[in-house]
This record gives structure tokens, C-alpha cells and sequence, in this order.
DNA sequence: CGAACAGTGTCAGCCAGGTGACACAGTCGC
DNA sequence: GCGACTGTGTCACCTGGCTGACACTGTTCG
């Protein structure tokens, strides 16, 4: 589990602004639980109280509001990432719901547990805030790429911002649902970037080959 | 500039769980720096860094990205809102220029003071925290407001979530910037709602008149 | 190994919202 | 009180993304 502390030391916020000290290492490591959720879980429901705070560890998490043609997907979590906190920090429901998307593993940290380490150890509240700070510059950033942009530029943006190691390991059901698009609709777009080359479309995966026509695509905007 | 201070308390973050104690306030009016701007000032600019925290007391500013055709409203700060601390704690520049939109006053403390703040009163901090969970939670409300839904209800979720004392007092202009439209489109459904006696237009500013049925409009999702 | 399922590719027809333009109204500075 | 400017109301035309549908392919699990 200290391991695990680690890791997450290195994953949450920025460290140079805000180190931690072993010994808050240790109190985190106390705290820390390892799950192992199948394809499809449920890590915390719109609207029900969220009972702790969840860093992914391998795998991926979808945060979707609203369902069937309503069904808008807010943000997909990758390992490194933190979610559950907010709700808790504002004691309010959460107001999407968090479900695996492949199988994965995660790091959960109780709501008391979580209330303990902000009221006992100041550099981790410090840390703290650049973490939730970096993933509200994250939402920002999605707004600007799709406010007022036709679907070719949304989906550049989409693609550079969700690529991992030069792949974007969704199902387009999902990448459309975070556009708020329907599928055939970016299906249309997708096709168009293969046929020029930018990306390769596979089951659930897209291979990114030109990053840097996709960023042209994507607008001079950040 | 005691009293500034309270009101920051009051206003930043939430006080239940965080409380301020008294000399929390005394250090943070020590730093407080009280402006006055007038309409169109600039307060930080896009890609250059941001040289301290914003606090509004009273007018309105817009946060805006792209120029011209590109032009999209992230945000319109209202009294007690704050910002320019994200880029400060992430050591980025702002994504965004944030401008007076009307006469204003403003707060401002300077990067240097703020980070002491957070380094020498932890108290500070956690409420800090909160107050950014806070902007985040927006976001992610924004986000699900606008995804995949019809002009109709993302008006009426806009004018739901920007409403102050049942009016408000932005332009056409900015209002569809902030849903990525045009100010035709917006007008349009604008103009419909009028005539079905939801909401009263006038210059620079939008009266609500049924709030119940904007809400039933905005669709069963917060 | 094969059935059940989830994901992808594609189409024809439709309609919401974009485009560009112009007239008019409110506000502000002089 | 007048002119400049900013904001609002409206239109005819066009286009991009939605609809609902269906065939096909990859995956998974019995």
C-alpha cells in the first residue's frame, strides 16, 4: 500500500508546488483500499451520496449523466485520475454516475478517511487543490473545444486530448456520447480522418498516425 | 478591508465545513488590494501569465476564448465569484481572457501574497479547496447542460443557471457565445419564449417570469 | 466452435441551426 | 438634443448533423 501512496503521490496535483513528506505517505497508505471492479460496475450513482474517493489505478471509468438518448458522457477517467472527491468536499450528490468501461483497478479512500487526512495534514489539502485545480482546467479546456465548433475540429480536439500513447482505447458510442453527437454522425467524421490518413480505426480503438494534422484540424486554440 | 475579508469568507468556498477564524481574516485583508474597473478592462489575457487572484464584488466579467467568428464564453464571474488562482496554482497561463463586461470592482490579491496565504493558513487552504470544488462542479453541470440537447433546453438551463433575483443582465451577444450559437438562433428561441410569457426581453437584460416552467423546459436533470 | 452480443459502417430523408444581411431601438458621449 | 455605437429583431437560403434502419464484423463466453 505504500507503494500505492506513491503512486498516487506522483499521479495527484503537481508536486513541485506542493511535496509530500513520507510521513504523509504513510497516513495515506493507512487509509488506502484496493479494488478490483469487472467491465460495467458502478463505482458511485447520480444523485446518491458518494461514499468515498476513488483513484484509478489500470483500466477506465466513464462519468455519464442521463441515459438512452439523453445519455451524455462528462468525462472518462484514466488511470492516475481522481474522482468522488468533489461530492464529498461540497456534500453534495454526485451529479453523474461513475461505471467501469474495461476492467480495472482502484484505489478507494473512505469519505471519513478522506475528511481525516484534509483536517490532519495540511501539504496534502495543498496538494489537493492543485489536483482538483488541473481537472477544472480540464473541463474549461473541453468547453472551449466544443462551444460553437463544427464536428470535425470537436472530434481533432476530442481525439488529441483522450489519446493515450498514440491510441484512443473508446468505443465510438462513447467518444460520441462525450460530444453530445450521435454515433453515425461521428462514424462519418472517424471514416473521413482514415481515408486521410490522420488515424486507423479498429473494435473499440483508435490508432492515432498524425497527430500533428490532427492538432491543425483541432484549431491554433489550446 | 476587514470587512472585504468577511465577505470573501463568506463568499469563498463553504463555511460549514471549512470555517475561517478571525486571524485567517486579519492576514487575508492585509493583502487585499481594492480595484475599480471600468467596462472592457482586461483583467488577464489569454497565454500571458496571470499575476495574481480576482475576486468580484460587484459588476460582471466575462471569460472568453477565440475572437470574432471563434469567439465562446467559458464563464460570466457574478459578485463573490473568483478567479485567476487556477493558473497561479498550476503554473500555467490562463486558457482564457477575462474582462469587465460592466463598471466593476474587484478584489485583488497578487500571486506572491496568495501563495503565502495557502502556504502559512492551512485553514485557508481547506476552505480554498472547497471553493474550487465548487467552479469544478459548475463546470461539470455546464457540460451536461449543453451535450447532446436541443437549442430550447440548453437556453433554458442557461437562463436558469445565470438568473440573479429572477433577471439576467447579459447581452444576446454573450449569451449564445456561452452556448456556442449564434445570436440569430438564440434570438429566435429567445423571442418564442417571450410569446409564451416565460421570460420578458429588454435591453441588455432578460426578466423571468416562470421560472417553474424554464425548469421543466431545462429537462428532469439538474 | 458457435451463438449471442456489442460495436462498426452506411444510407436516404429530414430539420435545426448557421449565414449574411438589413432595419430598427436603446444608450452614451458630446 | 444629436450622432455614433452597440444591441435587438427578422428574413430567405443553405448545410451539417439527426433519425431510424439494416448489414456486417469483432469479441466473449458457454
Amino acid at each position: 500500500m505504500l507503494r500505492a501512496a506513491a503512486w498516487i503521490a506522483r499521479c495527484v496535483g503537481r508536486g513541485d508546488t506542493a511535496p509530500l513528506r513520507p510521513s504523509d505517505l504513510d497516513v495515506l497508505a493507512g487509509y488506502l483500499d484496493l479494488r478490483e471492479l469487472a467491465a460495467g460496475a458502478v463505482l458511485f450513482a447520480a444523485g446518491q451520496r458518494s461514499d468515498g474517493v476513488w483513484i484509478l489505478r489500470r483500466g477506465g471509468v466513464e462519468l455519464a449523466v442521463g441515459a438512452g438518448r439523453r445519455r451524455a458522457v462528462i468525462g472518462v477517467l484514466r488511470p492516475g485520475d481522481v474522482d468522488g472527491d468533489i461530492p464529498l468536499l461540497l456534500d453534495i450528490p454526485p451529479p453523474y454516475t461513475a461505471r467501469t468501461v474495461t476492467d480495472s483497478t482502484l484505489l478507494f479512500l473512505q469519505a471519513a478517511s478522506f475528511e481525516r487526512l484534509l483536517a490532519e495534514r495540511p501539504t496534502v489539502t495543498r496538494r489537493w487543490l492543485s489536483s482538483v485545480a488541473q481537472r477544472q482546467a480540464a473541463s474549461q479546456l473541453r468547453l472551449a473545444g466544443l462551444l460553437g465548433r463544427p464536428l470535425i475540429e470537436q472530434t481533432a480536439v476530442l481525439l488529441r486530448d483522450e489519446a493515450q500513447d498514440g491510441a484512443v482505447a473508446l468505443s465510438q458510442q462513447i467518444l460520441a456520447a462525450m460530444l453530445g453527437v450521435r454515433r453515425p454522425s461521428l462514424n462519418k467524421v472517424l471514416k473521413d480522418f482514415e481515408r486521410r490518413g490522420l488515424i486507423e480505426l479498429s473494435y473499440r480503438a483508435i490508432t492515432i498516425h498524425d497527430p500533428g494534422a490532427l492538432a491543425r484540424l483541432a484549431g491554433v486554440r489550446a
